[in-house]
RNA sequence: GGCGAGGUAGCUCAGUUGGUUAGAGCAUCGGAUUCAUAACCCGAAGGUCGGCAGUUCAAAUCUGCUCCUCGCUACCA
């Protein structure tokens, strides 16, 4: 694609669900490359709207409200000011942090909706749909229980059984429940709009397919081509809910706007609430730029559903740029809030105090950009001592000693270093390389910027460093301080121009730092600063003469003690400190009441796996043989990813022996492994205290 | 199961038309140095480029198969 021209840029980064904290995966995700992105361009002097906000609505919300026994509006207004002042306190940028309960979003949204009703209508469909009497809500798929018509899983989801992985519509479950009140759901007519998806299909493959082969990033045009050439569906776009934006239409009573479909016009009313009526050309003229800052489970929405939704509504532009970051790992293991395995970005700004530019720069470098990536206390530890303490922190340090050491704290000239003497033209021919050095690496930063690659921006920033460092390493200006303070002089004026160069040039990156440099220069250097930006060049923000400040430490060495109390943090996470941790570890409701009698039917026993294999094709089934004492029985379990038909040999279970053969993939599986289920999905095998007899009934 | 993205030195990553001894930073080891937060600077060592097979004079790079990780698979937000 050839270079456009923009005359602005409207950032969004996306908008975090309103239902528990922040931890570091959301800011690698998407919060700090977009800040670090708005940060250069806001410095180039470009016009750009950073716009970001809470999504507060959908069933998510309605039902954590629930549970900690608040409205939702409670619930909301809580998460939002938590997340709110934590992206506040760790120094993201936006021109405005909003949230989707305004009424500015509601107008929004619903102005949205009627346009493209107005203008192409939606597609009306009734249907049936689990109702939750008790709750007086219409059940998602997700939020029903029943049992799996494939393989009996008696707690297969409405959407899909985990255990055997069928993909499941809630009419298809057995004995269908509620998650929400355990009460079994009745079926209940109700009508829906659908956004029709499919009749941009041919547009997409245009804008999207054709038109962005080449800009986007291989992970998010993959995924995105991926998804139209499987062929697009009308989605429906409306819910019965009290919770949400009110359809509006006369004959949409009761209904809201589906979460998914107003979302993300929270950026657009975001920019509403913040530019007032200037806010159109931010979203209007096809001179800005649109860029999405998203992690990868959020691309299909970003790069499909929401620009035809734009489209549909014919007055605004398009994303130019979906930057989608993958996911961030923890000591090698998902980020999980259920088990508390994470950095909550609160927590680290309250037990780390100080260190946000350790925080940015750690997780910048090992940002996900083009795969998973993983944080670890230990490589942070090393990342900040041996590389922002050590090469940034130490150079800056020693040139400004070195100034006050021999120049009481004033910036000596830049004297002609003419061929004079031998040492002389060796500090030029020094001074020379490492300017030539310095200029590439600016260069190469802004290039970097500018393909939103932030991890090989960062890592020229610190390469300007290590060249400062081996410049003086090189010329030695300690030892020419005996015989010659002239070039002593050149060389320090040299170094601080290189300091200067670092604090204008890491503002993005490191915000803290580079208001610290600034500080002990003693500058602003806010038209050098914009010269640095746009010209690509060194600039000269520290004249001759000038008085420095003191010299103080950029950053300090992180001590093995600290890393201590984050790493034990880690290893028990018995109770979380955090509600929303807290509320996901409770167990599932309780079932409705059973009598002795119906417990009784279920024959209970115990047997011995004698062999076991994976079934072929399947990914979850084990096909197991078990001495059941009285036979010796075919059962198929869905533990495959849990357990491996090695351990599985020899292992005593616990399954239902009387339960009616069910066939699976072709196999009649005679019986059913109990298993018990953790709040991360985690199945663990039930066994019996002591080996006992094979056959031996539970009651 | 289908689709998408990844699998390159201990760690984080480069390697865009297939072509000399596969690169960088950090860590490790050795050396030098003392202005500096035992920091900096120099040097060395370290990789069967997930595996197998194929195309080719030549493959990390192309083709097929296979293994591993993550995501999506359409009403969980």
């Amino acid at each position: 694609m050839k270079e456009k021209k923009f005359k602005r840029t409207t950032v969004t980064a996306a908008l975090p669900y309103a239902n528990g904290p922040l931890h570091i995966g959301h800011i690698a995700g998407a919060y700090l490359p977009a800040d670090t992105y708005v940060r250069y361009l806001r410095l180039k002097g470009e016009d750009v709207v950073f716009v970001c906000g809470s999504d507060e609505h959908g069933v998510a919300i309605t039902l954590g409200a629930k549970k900690e026994g608040v409205s939702p509006k409670q619930f909301v207004d809580k998460y939002h000011a938590l997340m709110k002042q934590a992206f506040a306190d760790f120094g993201i940028s936006f021109d405005i942090y909003a949230r989707t309960s305004n009424a500015i979003h509601h107008q929004t949204s619903q102005d949205f909706f009627r346009t493209i009703d107005a203008k192409q209508g939606f597609i009306e469909e009734t249907s049936d749909q689990y109702f939750d009497e008790q709750e007086n809500i219409f059940l998602a798929d997700r939020y029903i229980v029943g049992t799996c018509p494939n393989c009996g899983n008696p707690n297969a989801y409405g959407d899909q059984c985990e255990k055997c992985g069928t993909s499941l519509s809630p009419r298809q479950l057995i004995n269908p429940r509620s998650t929400v009140s355990g009460q079994a759901p009745v079926l209940k007519a109700t009508k829906h709009w659908y956004f029709p998806l499919d009749r941009f299909e041919a547009w997409l493959k245009e804008w999207l397919v054709e038109g962005h082969k080449e800009d986007w990033k291989v992970n998010v045009y993959g995924q995105c081509k991926s998804w139209i050439d499987q062929g697009l569906q009308p989605r429906s776009i409306t819910r019965d809910l009290d919770w949400g934006i009110p359809v509006p239409r006369p004959d949409a009573e009761g209904k809201v706007l589906y979460v998914w479909f107003d979302a993300p016009i929270g950026y657009i009313s975001a920019t509403r609430e913040l530019k007032g009526a200037d806010w159109e050309k931010y979203w209007k003229d096809p001179e800005t730029r649109l860029i999405h800052f998203i992690g990868k489970d959020n691309i299909v929405f970003h790069c499909i559903i929401f620009p035809c939704m734009l489209k549909a509504e014919g007055s605004f532009i398009l994303p130019d740029n979906v930057p989608a970051n993958e996911f961030l790992n923890l000591e090698g293991e998902k980020i999980s809030t259920s088990r508390n395995h994470a950095v909550w970005l609160h927590e680290y700004l309250a037990e780390l105090p100080g260190r946000r530019d350790e925080l940015r720069y750690v997780l910048n470098s090992i940002s996900p950009e083009t795969k998973d990536a993983d944080f670890t206390w230990k490589d942070y530890q090393q990342k900040v001592n041996s590389e922002l303490v050590a090469i940034l922190g130490n150079f800056v340090n020693r040139v400004m000693v070195l100034t006050w050491k021999y120049f009481d704290g004033r910036v000596p000239s830049a004297a002609e270093l003419a061929n004079t003497s031998e040492k002389r033209a060796r500090v030029l021919s020094l001074y020379q390389q490492a300017h030539e050095d310095l200029e590439k690496s600016v260069t190469e930063m802004i290039a970097a910027l500018d393909g939103f690659r932030f991890r090989e921006a960062q890592f020229q920033l610190m390469n300007m460093a290590r060249i400062g460092n081996k410049f003086l390493a090189d010329t030695e200006p300690w030892k020419l301080a005996k015989d010659d303070m002239e070039a002593v002089g050149a060389i320090l004026n040299y170094a601080l121009t290189v300091v200067g160069n670092l604090a204008i040039a890491s503002e993005p990156f490191l915000p803290d730092g580079s208001a610290n440099m600034l500080t002990q220069l003693n500058i602003t250097a806010r038209h050098e600063s914009h010269r640095f930006w746009n010209t690509h060049t060194l600039v000269e923000p520290v004249p001759a003469g000038h008085r420095l400040n003191p010299a103080s430490l950029l950053y300090r060495n992180v001590e093995d003690a600290e890393m201590e109390g984050q790493v034990q943090k880690l290893k028990k996470p018995v109770i979380s400190t955090t509600p929303m941790a807290a509320e996901s570890h409770a167990p599932k409701p309780l079932k409705p009441e059973i009598v002795f009698d119906d417990f009784g039917k279920i024959d209970l026993r115990i047997g011995t796996v004698t062999a076991a294999e994976k079934m072929p094709k399947s990914d979850k089934l084990l096909k197991l043989t078990v001495n059941s004492g009285l036979d010796v029985r075919t059962i198929l379990s869905g533990i495959a990813k849990h357990y491996t038909p090695e351990e599985m040999v020899g292992k005593q279970v616990t399954f239902v022996a009387n339960l009616a053969p069910r066939k699976m993939m072709g196999i009649e599986s005679q019986g059913m492994i109990l298993m018990a289920e953790d709040s991360d999905g985690k199945l663990r095998l039930l066994q019996p205290h002591e080996a006992v007899m094979p056959g031996a009934s539970v009651s």
